[in-house]
DNA sequence: CGTTACGTTTACGTTCACGTCATCTTTCCT
DNA sequence: AGGAAAGATGACGTGAACGTAAACGTAACG
């Protein structure tokens, strides 16, 4: 019994904290395909694994189109083996970026955390007994 | 001696790989401020380490308009305590941000590398022979 | 049985971050 | 002097990622 129950756009608005718009939007580019029960959508677990998936990817500056590309290294189902291969190729490919960009980042905390170490040093200067924080 | 030649606006824009035109743009949204001679803009040493930064913050995922905040964090000069207070309290802010994209890129990776571990096997299966990578 | 709430499609509007002309100086070369 | 090369200033165009408004369906509620 794996929460499989399927969900109202709403829902899924309030869940994510996205706009119906944003969801309708997903699925004219086909990142989502959400079910339908005559006209409405109906989300599954499935849609909001691929969701959750595409707001990271957002997060991580990735557009749509490349998101969408993403997803399909996430349901690697039954494809053939030379789509499995291309699939994996493009996974190797952006997971060397992601790994870039974690590097880069932890230089930028880094020297962040330096400049502001010396801002706490003149903070401090200039009023001795407030503290700097 | 420290390397304080001015540059033109095409030996920044190889230097940078970018186009006089988001230079000009970046100006014109005050990230930027080369000064002049005559019409001729001028880059010193400072508007590079700026635009280091401003490409970086872009990489990040942030907007001009935050970056152009952030900037301030890293010419915290003799501003007065006031402002000095606030810079820094913006600096903790996109601090937390940063640490916190650095641990989900961290998951991101981690999940990534999953789906990829399960991928070689599927091939590996699909064809015992040819390596996968 | 009206209206309120939720859902749909279609279509035009908007913001960000530039790209792409068109048109003008300034400068350097022959 | 004539002309290419580099730089400048508008002004309009563009792609991505939605926002927003109009017009419609339908299902439950008082």
């Amino acid at each position: 019994m794996t929460t499989d129950r399927t969900m109202t756009i709403r829902e899924m608005c309030e869940a994510f904290d996205v706009t119906p718009r944003t969801l309708r939007f997903y699925e004219a580019k086909e990142l989502l395909r959400p079910r339908r029960e005559g006209q409405k959508r109906l989300f599954t677990k499935r849609d909001r694994a691929r969701l959750k998936l595409i707001l990271r990817g957002k997060r991580f500056g990735f557009s749509l189109e490349e998101i969408r590309q993403l997803l399909d290294l996430y349901h690697m189902d039954d494809s053939q083996e030379t789509q499995l291969r291309k699939t994996y190729a493009l996974a190797e490919t952006h997971l060397a970026e992601m790994e870039a960009q974690r590097d880069e980042l932890n230089e930028a905390i880094a020297e962040l955390k330096g400049q502001m170490a010396w801002g706490a040093k003149r903070l401090k200067e200039l009023a001795p007994d407030r503290a700097a924080g």
